[in-house]
DNA sequence: AAGAACTTCAACCGCTGGCAA
DNA sequence: ATTGCCAGCGGTTGAAGTTCT
Protein backbone atom coordinates (compact mmCIF):
# COMPACT_ATOMS: atom_id res chain seq x y z
CA UNK A 1 0.00 0.00 0.00
CA UNK A 2 1.08 3.39 -0.94
CA UNK A 3 1.24 5.97 1.83
CA UNK A 4 0.30 9.60 1.12
CA UNK A 5 3.19 11.87 0.83
CA UNK A 6 3.30 14.08 4.23
CA UNK A 7 3.06 18.08 4.39
CA UNK A 8 6.63 18.52 4.28
CA UNK A 9 7.31 16.84 1.41
CA UNK A 10 4.92 18.83 -0.58
CA UNK A 11 6.48 22.13 0.30
CA UNK A 12 3.60 22.81 2.50
CA UNK A 13 3.10 24.58 5.98
CA UNK A 14 3.71 23.35 9.53
CA UNK A 15 3.41 24.24 13.19
CA UNK A 16 1.04 26.81 14.93
CA UNK A 17 -1.74 28.41 12.89
CA UNK A 18 -2.17 32.23 12.37
CA UNK A 19 -5.13 34.30 12.82
CA UNK A 20 -5.50 34.60 9.16
CA UNK A 21 -5.17 31.06 8.61
CA UNK A 22 -7.89 30.33 10.93
CA UNK A 23 -10.38 33.21 8.90
CA UNK A 24 -9.68 31.32 5.99
CA UNK A 25 -10.63 28.07 7.01
CA UNK A 26 -13.60 29.06 9.25
CA UNK A 27 -14.97 31.44 6.22
CA UNK A 28 -14.28 28.40 3.75
CA UNK A 29 -16.05 25.72 6.05
CA UNK A 30 -18.73 28.00 7.08
CA UNK A 31 -19.73 28.64 2.81
CA UNK A 32 -18.98 24.93 1.60
CA UNK A 33 -18.54 22.71 4.43
CA UNK A 34 -15.40 20.68 4.61
CA UNK A 35 -16.52 18.27 2.28
CA UNK A 36 -12.83 15.95 1.38
CA UNK A 37 -9.96 17.41 3.99
CA UNK A 38 -7.58 16.69 1.46
CA UNK A 39 -8.85 19.17 -1.26
CA UNK A 40 -9.68 21.73 1.38
CA UNK A 41 -6.79 23.23 1.07
CA UNK A 42 -6.49 23.98 -2.48
CA UNK A 43 -9.57 24.97 -3.10
CA UNK A 44 -9.48 27.50 0.23
CA UNK A 45 -5.95 28.61 -0.43
CA UNK A 46 -4.55 27.37 2.12
CA UNK A 47 -0.49 26.10 2.24
CA UNK A 48 -1.75 23.14 4.87
CA UNK A 49 -2.16 19.39 4.56
CA UNK A 50 -5.57 18.47 4.65
CA UNK A 51 -5.03 16.67 7.86
CA UNK A 52 -3.39 19.57 9.49
CA UNK A 53 -6.90 21.73 8.57
CA UNK A 54 -8.94 18.73 9.88
CA UNK A 55 -7.28 19.05 13.46
CA UNK A 56 -7.33 22.45 13.78
CA UNK A 57 -10.75 22.37 12.48
CA UNK A 58 -11.84 19.18 15.09
CA UNK A 59 -9.64 20.78 17.91
CA UNK A 60 -9.73 24.33 17.78
CA UNK A 61 -12.20 26.06 15.42
CA UNK A 62 -15.55 24.17 15.20
CA UNK A 63 -18.17 26.89 17.19
CA UNK A 64 -18.98 24.15 19.22
CA UNK A 65 -16.38 23.55 21.50
CA UNK A 66 -15.97 24.26 24.92
CA UNK A 67 -13.27 26.47 25.86
CA UNK A 68 -12.09 27.06 29.44
CA UNK A 69 -11.78 25.05 32.14
CA UNK A 70 -12.99 21.35 33.21
CA UNK A 71 -15.54 21.25 35.75
CA UNK A 72 -15.33 19.14 39.17
CA UNK A 73 -18.58 17.09 37.18
CA UNK A 74 -16.51 16.53 33.54
CA UNK A 75 -13.96 15.94 35.70
CA UNK A 76 -15.65 12.88 37.31
CA UNK A 77 -17.37 11.91 34.31
CA UNK A 78 -13.83 11.61 32.55
CA UNK A 79 -12.58 9.76 35.70
CA UNK A 80 -14.81 7.18 35.33
CA UNK A 81 -15.02 6.49 31.31
CA UNK A 82 -10.95 6.33 31.76
CA UNK A 83 -11.77 3.27 34.55
CA UNK A 84 -14.20 2.23 32.24
CA UNK A 85 -12.36 2.74 28.53
CA UNK A 86 -9.15 3.20 29.06
CA UNK A 87 -7.21 5.16 26.65
CA UNK A 88 -10.37 5.65 23.83
CA UNK A 89 -10.45 9.80 23.90
CA UNK A 90 -12.43 9.94 21.40
CA UNK A 91 -15.16 7.47 23.21
CA UNK A 92 -14.79 9.45 26.01
CA UNK A 93 -15.21 12.91 24.42
CA UNK A 94 -18.17 11.59 22.72
CA UNK A 95 -19.70 11.53 25.86
CA UNK A 96 -18.76 15.27 27.24
CA UNK A 97 -20.56 17.57 24.43
CA UNK A 98 -17.99 20.72 23.41
CA UNK A 99 -14.96 18.81 24.57
CA UNK A 100 -12.46 17.20 22.21
CA UNK A 101 -10.61 14.09 22.20
CA UNK A 102 -7.30 15.87 22.46
CA UNK A 103 -8.29 17.94 24.89
CA UNK A 104 -9.48 15.21 27.38
CA UNK A 105 -6.26 13.44 26.32
CA UNK A 106 -3.81 16.54 27.49
CA UNK A 107 -6.10 17.06 30.55
CA UNK A 108 -5.81 13.26 31.86
CA UNK A 109 -2.17 13.35 30.91
CA UNK A 110 -1.58 16.78 33.17
CA UNK A 111 -4.10 17.02 35.71
CA UNK A 112 -5.93 13.62 36.47
CA UNK A 113 -2.92 11.11 36.12
CA UNK A 114 -0.95 13.28 38.59
CA UNK A 115 -3.74 13.18 40.96
CA UNK A 116 -4.40 9.59 40.79
CA UNK A 117 -0.79 8.63 41.62
CA UNK A 118 -1.24 11.48 44.47
CA UNK A 119 -3.60 9.69 46.07
CA UNK A 120 -2.11 6.17 45.24
CA UNK A 121 -0.15 4.60 48.25
CA UNK A 122 3.15 3.05 47.55
CA UNK A 123 1.79 -0.16 49.54
CA UNK A 124 -1.13 0.10 47.50
CA UNK A 125 0.59 0.36 43.97
CA UNK A 126 2.95 -2.53 44.83
CA UNK A 127 -0.07 -4.91 45.87
CA UNK A 128 -2.18 -3.52 42.88
CA UNK A 129 1.18 -4.46 40.48
CA UNK A 130 1.63 -7.73 42.06
CA UNK A 131 1.50 -11.39 42.00
CA UNK A 132 1.45 -14.08 44.90
CA UNK A 133 1.42 -13.15 48.16
CA UNK A 134 3.42 -11.15 50.93
CA UNK A 135 6.30 -12.72 52.67
CA UNK A 136 7.30 -11.31 56.11
CA UNK A 137 11.11 -11.14 55.76
CA UNK A 138 13.91 -8.50 54.75
CA UNK A 139 15.29 -8.73 51.21
CA UNK A 140 18.24 -6.94 49.54
CA UNK A 141 15.67 -4.12 48.30
CA UNK A 142 15.70 -2.83 52.16
CA UNK A 143 19.01 -3.23 53.00
CA UNK A 144 20.32 -1.16 49.75
CA UNK A 145 17.45 1.36 51.89
CA UNK A 146 15.36 3.68 50.20
CA UNK A 147 15.52 7.07 52.00
CA UNK A 148 16.00 8.56 48.34
CA UNK A 149 12.96 8.58 46.16
CA UNK A 150 10.05 7.15 48.47
CA UNK A 151 10.97 9.09 51.28
CA UNK A 152 10.94 12.42 49.27
CA UNK A 153 7.15 11.27 48.42
CA UNK A 154 6.61 10.82 51.80
CA UNK A 155 5.95 7.49 51.62
CA UNK A 156 7.74 4.55 52.75
CA UNK A 157 7.97 0.92 52.32
CA UNK A 158 7.35 -1.21 55.22
CA UNK A 159 10.05 -4.02 55.38
CA UNK A 160 6.82 -6.43 54.41
CA UNK A 161 6.29 -4.38 51.55
CA UNK A 162 9.54 -5.01 50.48
CA UNK A 163 10.28 -7.87 51.00
CA UNK A 164 6.91 -8.58 49.16
CA UNK A 165 8.02 -6.19 46.29
CA UNK A 166 11.38 -8.08 45.85
CA UNK A 167 10.10 -12.01 45.85
CA UNK A 168 7.03 -11.87 44.40
CA UNK A 169 6.51 -9.18 41.27
CA UNK A 170 8.00 -10.10 37.98
CA UNK A 171 10.19 -7.87 36.09
CA UNK A 172 7.30 -6.10 33.97
CA UNK A 173 5.54 -5.02 36.99
CA UNK A 174 8.70 -3.45 39.03
CA UNK A 175 9.27 -1.89 35.63
CA UNK A 176 5.31 -0.61 35.59
CA UNK A 177 6.27 0.75 39.28
CA UNK A 178 8.89 2.40 39.00
CA UNK A 179 6.97 4.17 35.99
CA UNK A 180 3.98 4.96 37.75
CA UNK A 181 5.21 5.52 40.85
CA UNK A 182 9.01 6.84 40.86
CA UNK A 183 7.57 9.19 38.31
CA UNK A 184 10.44 8.07 35.67
CA UNK A 185 10.22 10.43 33.09
CA UNK A 186 7.54 9.28 30.40
CA UNK A 187 9.19 8.88 27.30
CA UNK A 188 10.98 5.67 29.05
CA UNK A 189 7.38 4.39 29.91
CA UNK A 190 6.79 2.68 26.50
CA UNK A 191 9.77 0.91 25.82
CA UNK A 192 11.45 -2.00 28.26
CA UNK A 193 14.76 -1.99 25.97
CA UNK A 194 14.98 1.88 25.56
CA UNK A 195 15.50 1.92 28.97
CA UNK A 196 17.54 -0.67 29.37
CA UNK A 197 20.11 0.50 26.85
CA UNK A 198 19.90 4.87 26.70
CA UNK A 199 22.37 6.54 29.13
CA UNK A 200 19.79 7.15 32.09
CA UNK A 201 20.09 9.12 35.53
CA UNK A 202 21.92 7.84 38.08
CA UNK A 203 18.97 7.40 40.72
CA UNK A 204 17.14 6.16 37.97
CA UNK A 205 19.41 3.69 37.11
CA UNK A 206 20.12 2.67 40.63
CA UNK A 207 16.14 1.78 41.15
CA UNK A 208 15.91 0.13 38.07
CA UNK A 209 19.05 -2.29 38.11
CA UNK A 210 17.80 -2.55 42.02
CA UNK A 211 14.47 -4.09 40.78
CA UNK A 212 15.98 -5.97 38.12
CA UNK A 213 18.40 -7.78 40.54
CA UNK A 214 16.22 -8.15 43.57
CA UNK A 215 14.43 -11.66 43.56
CA UNK A 216 13.72 -12.07 40.04
CA UNK A 217 10.24 -14.01 40.15
CA UNK A 218 9.41 -17.05 38.29
CA UNK A 219 5.51 -16.35 37.86
CA UNK A 220 4.87 -14.72 34.35
CA UNK A 221 4.89 -11.27 33.98
CA UNK A 222 1.31 -9.51 34.86
CA UNK A 223 -0.52 -8.26 31.74
CA UNK A 224 -0.72 -4.85 33.03
CA UNK A 225 -3.52 -3.09 31.04
CA UNK A 226 -5.98 -5.14 32.61
C1' DA B 1 17.19 39.14 38.07
C1' DA B 2 18.23 35.24 35.52
C1' DG B 3 18.62 30.75 34.24
C1' DA B 4 16.91 26.04 35.03
C1' DA B 5 13.27 23.02 35.53
C1' DC B 6 8.74 21.97 35.02
C1' DT B 7 3.98 22.22 32.95
C1' DT B 8 0.64 22.86 29.49
C1' DC B 9 -1.46 22.08 25.25
C1' DA B 10 -1.63 22.76 20.13
C1' DA B 11 0.00 20.31 16.53
C1' DC B 12 2.24 16.56 14.39
C1' DC B 13 3.20 11.57 13.19
C1' DG B 14 2.18 7.18 11.90
C1' DC B 15 -0.99 3.48 12.23
C1' DT B 16 -5.63 1.51 11.52
C1' DG B 17 -10.14 0.52 9.73
C1' DG B 18 -13.74 1.55 6.46
C1' DC B 19 -15.00 1.87 1.95
C1' DA B 20 -14.99 2.03 -3.01
C1' DA B 21 -13.12 0.36 -7.24
C1' DA C 1 -9.65 -10.93 -2.56
C1' DT C 2 -6.71 -6.96 -3.35
C1' DT C 3 -5.43 -2.24 -3.68
C1' DG C 4 -5.49 2.59 -2.71
C1' DC C 5 -7.51 6.53 -0.60
C1' DC C 6 -9.34 8.82 3.24
C1' DA C 7 -10.76 10.11 7.97
C1' DG C 8 -10.05 9.16 12.56
C1' DC C 9 -7.42 7.75 16.42
C1' DG C 10 -3.87 7.59 20.16
C1' DG C 11 0.86 8.57 21.25
C1' DT C 12 4.39 11.95 21.10
C1' DT C 13 6.74 16.32 20.51
C1' DG C 14 8.19 20.89 21.26
C1' DA C 15 7.23 25.87 21.85
C1' DA C 16 5.50 28.93 25.08
C1' DG C 17 4.35 29.99 29.55
C1' DT C 18 5.03 29.41 34.51
C1' DT C 19 7.34 28.28 38.71
C1' DC C 20 11.39 27.33 41.22
C1' DT C 21 16.13 28.03 42.77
Amino acid sequence: MVRAPCCEKMGLKKGSWTAEEDQILVSYIQLYGHGNWRALPKHAGLQRCGKSCRLRWTNYLRPDIKRGNFSKEEEDVIMKLHRALGNRWSAIAARLPGRTDNEIKNFWNSHLQKKLKQNTTIPAAIKQYSVGTPCTQNTDIQNYGYGGIFSEQSQKLSATDCSFLSRNISATSKYQLLVDHLQLPSRFSSDHSTMESTKINDEMGFWYNLFMEAGESSQPPLNLGE
